[in-house]
DNA sequence: CTCGACGTTCAGATCGCCTTCAGGTCTCGA
DNA sequence: TCGAGACCTGAAGGCGATCTGAACGTCGAG
């Protein structure tokens, strides 16, 4: 077990407690925060994974997830007593990873931070950078050297399935049912049309799509 | 909004409809498997999620979860009408991304699926090494010494079926079944040729294709 | 209605790939 | 050691996959 410092802001002494002592047993270190203030005012990076009730005293819960998910990528799991669906759909939507409500099975809490922590914390949410290349797939937009490249709408769809495999290798299918009208099978030219638009309006960006013959296509670094 | 594909798993029509549709307002696009035996047949890697409902007619949703969880990194959500923490642990622990109870909010769903979704796929990483070779399987590349060797796609099945032996010998006929049109006998000459250009194009790299006379071929550190 | 942007189809050109063929080499049992 | 069978590999043919410019149909904005 790789022990990981995680970072818990909760204002019940008693469960925090709890919770501290079993993650402490699951091999990690937990940094405990009871205050919304001293929350605010700490730095969410170097943490692997963040707990965060969200009734605290001082600032808000909410107002620190935005806070932390302005400042940095780190996963942030929210406990709380609220069951208010539009509150959880809230929390999640301004980037709260998890969200787990109060009464809850320590060992639960234990298995999500893990599922969690299973997954790497590569990059900025929604921006997959290769080369030059920077494809926003919250913006819709991509940039090669900060300049907006005009990609049209299946345009952009290719690359961005391409970019969401990161580098790996996509099917021919799979692609055009992704970027395509799905209805229409996969066996026509038009993906390739579209493709090699692509390719003309990246032009040499650091990254290419790479053919792999008989297979699809792949997003790779340029060589050379 | 970024179209993705979706897999549904989940046997009960006017639930698994109501889903469909919510996810399909959503700018995604859902295949939908009402049968536990039907999914376990699916390849989950072209999805960029899947949600599998627990209780199922065939196969169970713990097994295909952990099958799923073998063949790839897509991630999971799981639904299920059971609240035991138990079996959220369990499930948690066999891979699932996120485990949602029913009932749920349509909204809540689609906030968790989101959250998911704003995370990159990472792949597993695919990659066998051997010597100074290296064989990654899902970007379908071969590397020697961190270059890349182009390798057609029936020499990349052909190394691949014997990584995958992991240094087992494999029959000729099999191989010939895996990486050549299984449709043609294995009695030709051509696996010898692909072989043959195989052996040239890896070099020397630590890793060889050794021939097992009257059996087939072994993929084997190399000597001296 | 007109115009422009866009998705799709079509067809010619190109390129990469699989297979066959043929001659040489190697392995192993007798 | 010898011979038959198994295997290796360079060359070349032919085909299918891919690329790309051009044209067509559609749709929405003005």
């Amino acid at each position: 077990m790789v022990t990981v410092l995680l970072l818990l802001i909760e204002d019940d002494h008693a469960l925090a407690q709890q919770v501290r002592e079993q993650l402490e047993q699951g091999g990690h270190r937990v940094r405990w925060l009871a205050n919304g203030d001293d929350a605010l005012a700490e730095d969410p990076s170097p943490y692997a994974l963040v707990i965060l009730d969200l009734m605290l005293p001082g600032a808000g819960g909410l107002s620190i997830l935005k806070s932390y998910r302005e400042r940095s990528d780190t996963p942030i799991l929210v406990l709380s007593a609220k069951q208010d669906a539009a509150i959880k759909v809230k929390a999640l939507q301004l980037g709260a990873d998890d969200y787990v409500t109060k009464p809850f099975w320590p060992e639960e809490l234990a298995a999500r931070i893990a599922a969690r922590m299973r997954r790497p914390v590569l990059q900025r949410e929604g921006v997959v950078e290769l080369g030059e290349l920077a494809i926003d797939l919250v913006q819709h937009a991509v940039r090669v050297r900060g300049e907006e490249v005009a990609l049209t709408r299946v345009e952009f769809e290719v690359l961005a399935s391409l970019a969401r495999r990161g580098g790996g290798a996509v099917e021919r299918e799979v692609l055009a049912e992704e970027a395509l009208d799905p209805e229409r099978d996969g066996t026509g030219r038009t993906l390739d049309v579209h493709v090699s638009r692509l390719r003309k309006k990246l032009g040499d960006c650091g990254a290419s799509i790479r053919t792999i013959w008989g297979v699809g296509y792949r997003l790779e670094v340029s060589e050379a």
